[in-house]
DNA sequence: TCAATAGGTAATTTCAAAAATATATGATGA
DNA sequence: TCATCATATATTTTTGAAATTACCTATTGA
């Protein structure tokens, strides 16, 4: 998910940080993006600026309507609930695919990305809420894991894309099933294991819409 | 799918062009995009191309590494596959929910998009191919009708871009089911009359199968 | 002969300013 | 007072050129 702070090109540089601070909401939600402003607080050129929001804007992370600029895509409840859905559909598929030709590297990859999730989220219980960015990057990794044998190239990606937009709605939300998730995380580590898909995919959709409720319930999406 | 020609700024008209040129394939897969040469070809400035360029990179229409310039995107047997059993994936989910949620309006614009494609299939059949890009504009306009139900904006808008990747394919391939495929679009449309999602989602997976080992058995896809 | 390197050329990336467009302000007349 | 139009300001869009980086070729030394 996160790649080296400083690689690549300044463009692709300034892409990361502002992809960045639109999914954790630091840029809100039908924020007004001037190209000046952008200017000072990233740091590059309106041409590299206009190439990053254009690609943004193909993600539908950024809205560019003709030629009155750009904004941040606005949210709603209605496409949380959307973007929830479609997120289950590729994912109970996906995992189905990956359990059955998963092999014991990709046994390795889930028990992995487990380990780092499960401890991120014991030291969050213990501590309160150390370091949101990166717990909810494990918690990517993990689900990456997940589905990471699928065999799809699209499946994956696809569903990459719509997680991050699943995750832009939690980091708004501020919501944070704590226990509950947790719980839900090893059990699908445990069935994966098991190779138990049908089992998987129920947990899942209890994960998906429990988290769904949980952030809805927040009110803090109209 | 397609917009009028001069409409938008001149950097949504070349972006239509070049999308396009990308999906017909008069710009080939793998094919190297030098800004100069675009510069003329679409009459616009490198910035400007840039941020096109940007865009369908974000689309997975268009390759950008490094700092080593753009490409169009390479084909693949291998990836065909994965975008035929996503395109599957996504379309039998859809057709299952607009069918059950369909009203009289959608029940129309199914009748109305199968009679233009129809009616396309059966000049088509007579004449020989008199116009290949409207009649895959029909293709489209018709299994985007039948989903357009579904109450899902997310998933409508995904599955139009892995439809759009597919059907590149399908141009490259410069393959044709004819009849058979004419005769799966009248199923689709009265089995959607009929509520049947799940015949027609039988339907469909052969529809889809089918054109997929028809391309390959072409052998123009690598 | 081959590898490595330096120099030159071609391409990409970035910028800042000009052109085009939209938004705000104020004046005029009913 | 209100709507309408003209002017001015702000913002976006597009351009062309400077800075950076990659690519190719030839020369040197082993």
């Amino acid at each position: 998910m996160a790649h080296n702070i400083d690689e690549g090109t300044t463009g692709e540089r300034a892409y990361r940080r502002i992809r960045n601070d639109i999914l954790q909401g630091r840029l809100a939600p039908a924020e007004k993006l001037k190209l000046e402003r952008l200017k000072e607080d990233y740091g590059v050129s309106v041409s590299t600026l206009r190439e990053v929001l254009s690609r943004l804007s193909s993600e539908k992370l950024v809205v560019a309507e003709g030629q009155r600029g750009f904004e941040v895509a606005p949210v709603s409840a209605e496409e949380l609930k959307d973007i929830a859905s479609l997120r289950l559909l590729l994912e109970v598929h996906a995992i189905a695919q990956s359990f059955q030709s998963g092999d014991m590297e990709w046994e390795a990859r889930v028990v992995a990305a487990h380990h780092k999730l499960a401890a991120m989220e014991e030291k969050k219980k213990a501590e309160g809420s150390p370091d949101i960015e990166t717990w909810k990057r494990y918690d990517w990794e993990f689900h990456q894991a997940l589905i990471s044998a699928c065999g799809s190239r699209e499946l994956m990606e696809t569903h990459g894309a719509v997680f991050d937009k699943y995750l832009r709605y939690q980091m708004l939300a501020l919501t944070d099933r704590g226990e509950i998730a947790a719980r839900e995380h090893r059990q699908l580590m445990e069935l994966a294991l098991k190779r138990d898909a049908a089992k998987a995919g129920d947990v899942l959709k209890a994960h998906i819409t429990g988290g769904l409720a949980h952030a809805l319930a927040a009110g803090r999406i109209v």
